[in-house]
DNA sequence: GTAATAGTGGTACGATTGTTTTACATTCTA
DNA sequence: TAGAATGTAAAACAATCGTACCACTATTAC
């Protein structure tokens, strides 16, 4: 596949990509990728087999995505405390985003739940990208031992924060959730890494 | 409508409740309420307008099992304290069913969140009997004020073990997360009410 | 310039969707 | 017991779903 028709691949991604955000990845149909994009439904089988490989193609370019991201955060600064703060502040810069639709990697995970199990370990490996980072931090900052835990966790309370606040779309609550969970991370990382 | 009726109009809401929390309120088909009841398809528009009603009456029946399963608790013990740590257990009666299919509450509040705004109305409000019991409870252990703010926490907490304990499909996850929820109750009610 | 390849536009498929209708059976009431 | 109300079974509705196919035009390689 040459120049051409790896630009059409990208835009079916690209639209596949926001539309299973905002509608879900079952309530997506081909229909709504043709008219997002002007390609014709019919020549999706010439880029994808099937509807799961679109599947496929859009779990991978978010994965592409958090890992460009996770890259600046590690780049912008060595602090494993600042990184983790970026992160949470993610919940910030897409505020209006997580109130209407949630966040792309949990509803997603959710969602797939619900089909076949081989969906859903797809969309596990985006989680996983996270997870595996996040780890990374509160490993370097001296706490080995819970590393891995205290990653759930924050992901947990992350997803927690997004699912009520869109829920309720109480704003409100997702700036002061935001809050108390960078309170939160502070102070595991403080109290934690002296007695470590 | 009579007995006979009412009994088919129950008999159809309870295999859309359960239908809808394992495969979702989209991906379940009238067919697939037929196949689990026995009543044919054509004949759901004798008990329900739309598909929509459904839902309605399935939120409806999710009230009244929560308000009921509420009431068991005040039965149960006149300790808030004891009452929300009960809350916090229904993770661990319904551990298996979590892992699987998540929370029927959230995950259906996120799934509608992504169609019409007037579906995720009607789904907020067993959200709403949880959120409401909840700061009964905190106000009534002498934390009026952030009683409500509390509420939604625990509830956000609760979601967000389930998201994560579900997408890795991890038990000991859940365990682990509940206990440390039980000591946030614990540590919250302890200290604070001690202050206020 | 010709042949092979890459990509396009549109049609059509069988299946399934939520919904409507129709004909029939049962049950209740007078 | 007649007739109205209530409930049942099944067929058919138009629309849409994911998928497949085909005739066609560009592009590229020799």
């Amino acid at each position: 596949m040459s120049m051409k028709g790896e630009g059409n691949r990208q835009c079916i991604i690209k639209a596949a990509d926001e539309l299973f955000y905002r509608c879900g990845y079952n309530q997506t149909s081909f229909q709504d990728i043709s008219d997002a994009t002007g390609i014709p439904r019919g020549n999706f089988y010439y880029y994808f087999k099937t509807k799961d490989d679109i599947l496929d193609a859009v779990v991978q370019a978010r994965c592409n995505d958090f890992i460009e991201i996770l890259a600046q955060f590690d780049a912008s600064t060595t602090d494993p405390r600042e990184r983790l703060l970026l992160l949470a502040d993610m919940l910030r810069a897409n505020e209006q985003n997580v109130l209407e639709s949630g966040c792309p990697v949990g509803s997603l995970s959710a969602e797939l739940a619900k089909d076949s199990a081989d969906l859903q370990d797809k969309s596990r490996r985006v989680f996983g990208i996270l997870r595996s980072w996040a780890t990374e931090q509160f490993s370097a900052l001296g706490l080995t031992q819970e590393a891995d835990e205290l990653a759930m966790d924050l992901l947990a309370r992350m997803q927690g924060i997004i699912v009520m606040a869109c829920a309720f779309k109480d704003a409100g609550f997702l700036q002061r959730s935001l809050t108390e969970l960078k309170d939160w991370i502070r102070q595991v990382v403080g109290t934690m890494s002296q007695a470590g």
